[in-house]
DNA sequence: CATATTTTGTTTGTGTACAAATAGACTGTG
DNA sequence: CACAGTCTATTTGTACACAAACAAAATATG
């Protein structure tokens, strides 16, 4: 048994990403306790949308069916979005920011990229592009 | 309103890092159905150091003292560890891989490598290693 | 047109992930 | 020794995340 083939936790990928994203998401509830990454990620999709179907806009924001149901009910529960059956085809449940949803969004958006700052503060500007460019090559 | 100070889900490092964590727990799903990468985790940790409290095992494996819990109740339904309370340290309990835990780490520690070697595989070597080592850094 | 297939959404069940509250056991300090 | 503070584990509640099964609606195809 080489020392070579030992499996080392602490050195894989999932491991690492798993750290880095426990990490992300604690700067995130620091700086924005009023929502999660998630359901700020499924508003601000909407508000650049300005309207979508619930599939449509669990695709764009790579949400699974269960998934983005969830945080659609949520959402709406807090009236930051609203949700109705489109006439056209009566499958489809389409979704819109509410005015309080657009000004959630508004008010948050400024701090959302504070926290991708605080997140990427440890590197310089360099190094902050190639990360960003090398984790979208093994998504 | 500045044009590139428009929030971009898809350029926020939070939004990528979880994708790339789904696509990295899709593949290790695919070559390891018979267990989840937290679990696997936990496993191999305890593996490598023979035996570790709960709340041990949770700090090694970045699992806080809930999630451990859940994951140690269901690799100890699979009787794939023991447990038991330290006799010196009431309060502490301690976990040890039974037999059949260790067989099935020793099984699946290649295939853990080769998850690994999959979720980088779009990236040459040099890439592989600088990923690694700005994930580390923002940890 | 009729039906097979696909799409959309819901539901259920399992598994992380974390906050907060609780209880019991230990440790340190007065 | 007493007891305040700390540590370990459990419990409860909320929120993703995904698989699988289902129903209803739309579309494609013969």
């Amino acid at each position: 048994m080489d020392k070579n083939e030992a499996y080392i936790l602490e050195r894989q990928v999932g491991f690492v990403m798993r750290r880095a994203v426990q990490r992300h998401i604690a700067i995130f509830s620091a700086l924005i306790p009023e929502m999660t990454p998630t359901q700020f990620a499924a508003l601000a999709k909407l508000c650049e949308l300005g309207q979508a179907s619930q599939n449509e806009l669990g695709r764009l924001t790579s949400m699974d069916v269960a998934t983005i149901k969830g945080v659609v009910d949520r959402l709406r529960a807090r009236e930051l979005i609203t949700s109705a059956p489109l006439e056209s085809d009566k499958r489809r449940l389409m979704l819109a920011p509410t005015r309080k949803g657009r000004a959630m969004y508004r008010k948050y958006a400024a701090q959302a990229a504070e926290v991708s700052r605080q997140t990427l503060a440890p590197l310089d500007e360099g190094e902050q592009r190639q990360l960003m460019q090398l984790l979208e090559r093994i998504i």
